[in-house]
DNA sequence: ATCATTGCAAACCGTTTGCAGCCTT
DNA sequence: AAGGCTGCAAACGGTTTGCAATGAT
């Protein structure tokens, strides 16, 4: 519940329409547990009898994701929600809106996971290969807990 | 010229043919300081006059990558030579045959760095959110040396 | 001589664009 | 009433596949 409600808010301070169809994509984003490419997003909602066109389906995900209410993950080109939450800080906050993700290889679950001390160290690690770093990517790969059992 | 020899030795063990494509592609590889498309492969050769055909560049590619010769950047899909070498180790060698690397978005520059301490971090942060962790994408960005001044 | 590898053509898939009509504000 | 948003159709770009010809071993 507390992602559609903050969706909706961020969305519309922004400026942008509550219409139907970002209601019904921001719908299942939050339930969904694995990320969804935007066709997966399309089949799921026409199952529920909510049509709506691929189309509009990318341009919802690109308004989503420039109000950093959804993550796009690198290497599936899936869509995942995401929270801005303020935890520990590892350093890297204004580089990465999501923090950092946890994909389960076995059932595609998503987490969002906190490191503290990542930015710090990564910092210095391109420091002394003579970079100053502006931003990252990273995607983590694992089993969830449940998958272990 | 390390890379070549590299390259085409290990390709010859693992039982492929050296042929004539693959050897440009790795000559091209050798020499380019930023990771190149397929498209940008296939253009520099043919300017040099070794004109190979887009499909075989791709086929190459995937064969290289099979054979760690080569790293596919994630954020742009394309192509990056690497070569193994045990530095310092951070405990994700397993899971990341190039070690990380860092792009430079100004000129494009690619460079292997080091990290030591960021797999022990990120087995212990995974581990705190319930993961096992098994594998890593990590891509960052900033600004290279020869680019700040 | 054999079989991997290449080149060409065409298919493919995810994503983007143009435009008319609809619906939120 | 106005303009943002959607749907449809079509274009697009990168990547993949099938098959015959070529070339490394």
């Amino acid at each position: 519940m507390a992602y559609q409600a903050h969706a909706l808010s961020r969305l519309k301070e922004a400026g942008y329409r509550i219409t139907t169809p970002r209601r019904r994509v921001i719908d299942l984003l939050a339930e969904a547990p694995a990320a969804l490419s935007a066709y997966e997003i399309r089949d799921q909602l026409n199952d529920r009898g909510e049509g709506i066109d691929v189309v509009s389906i990318y341009r919802i995900l690109e308004c989503l994701e420039q109000n950093q209410l959804v993550h796009r993950v690198l290497s599936s080109g899936k869509y995942h929600r995401c929270i801005i939450e303020t935890h520990e800080p590892c350093g890297l906050e204004q580089q990465d809106h999501c923090h950092h993700n946890l994909v389960c290889r076995s059932c595609g679950r998503v987490t969002e996971m906190h490191c503290p001390g990542l930015g710090d160290l990564l910092v210095r690690a391109a420091a002394a290969a003579g970079y100053a770093l502006h931003d990252h990517q990273l995607e983590l790969g694992g089993t969830c807990g449940d998958c272990a059992a």
